[in-house]
DNA sequence: TATGCTATTGTAAAAAGTTGCAATAAGGAA
DNA sequence: TTCCTTATTGCAACTTTTTACAATAGCATA
């Protein structure tokens, strides 16, 4: 846990608290480098921090995706990731083989203000995931 | 249940079967005029076939939206919601009051274009949802 | 360093969603 | 109409996710 992330002056200045449940599921999904589903955190995180709680994984992950410091991504049928806030992208899947790839936000950009003049909304965030078959699925 | 509907035609057109079950859980979602969570079509469906069971429901939209009789669309932290697929569309959603509004597809297709030609996917559907601040919310 | 406010957590129980497998019944063919 | 194939369902057990509320512990302040 001597991890060289320390993001607890970035929740302190929203007001967050760091505990020591929260820099375990920080840790977690830092190290893992992409996707975990909430799952995935309770198993990696509980190494770190061995009395941590389903529940409380599920409450951080859900809080500190609504306050950016989390991403929280679908990956089909409904399933729910989270990642690291780091750089905002989506996600293009292949539904045959479950390639990914990233998708950066950028080319998103134009639909978003096209929708912002449209509906009069001020849009701040989305998910986004795209689906369809890669090229080597596709013979 | 003597719906106008009758969608036997078309789900046997691709070898799929039609069942008391599935007339209750497609008849649900089409007097429900928009979308549902399995919860909900869960309670609505028994209304009208009272043995259905919680794992025919979620098997049985899964897998119609699979073959893209249903639409399944993402409402905020990772619900999943179901609809019949008349029209491809999207949502945009205010996250203070909850207010929703239908995106249509097409001004997705440039990107849908974009995404294939910069990746070599064939793009086929997408989970797309945006969040952001209604006018009246925005003050 | 000690104090107090309140954000955050654990507990326990319920609700929602999933899985494997044997039994059932749609609907095409005889 | 009857038979046959196999898509679809129910059952039962299990895993995942959510909720309410009391207890705990960050951390700002003095």
């Amino acid at each position: 846990m001597t991890c060289s992330m320390n993001y607890a002056p970035q929740l302190r200045a929203q007001g967050l608290r760091m505990t020591p449940q929260r820099k375990a599921i920080l840790h977690a999904l830092h190290h893992s480098g992409g996707h975990l589903s909430p799952t995935q955190v309770y198993e990696l995180a509980r190494k770190e921090f061995s009395s941590l709680t389903e529940p409380t994984v599920y409450r951080t992950l859900e809080y500190l995706a609504e306050k950016k410091f989390l991403l929280a991504a679908h990956v089909g049928n409904g399933k729910i990731v989270y990642e690291l806030a780091q750089n905002q992208h989506h996600h293009l899947i292949c539904h045959q083989c479950g390639g990914t790839v990233q998708v950066e936000h950028a080319p998103l950009e134009l639909l978003y203000r096209q929708l912002e003049s449209s509906t009069g909304y001020k849009l701040d965030s989305s998910h986004v995931t795209f689906f369809g078959l890669c090229s080597d699925c596709q013979s």
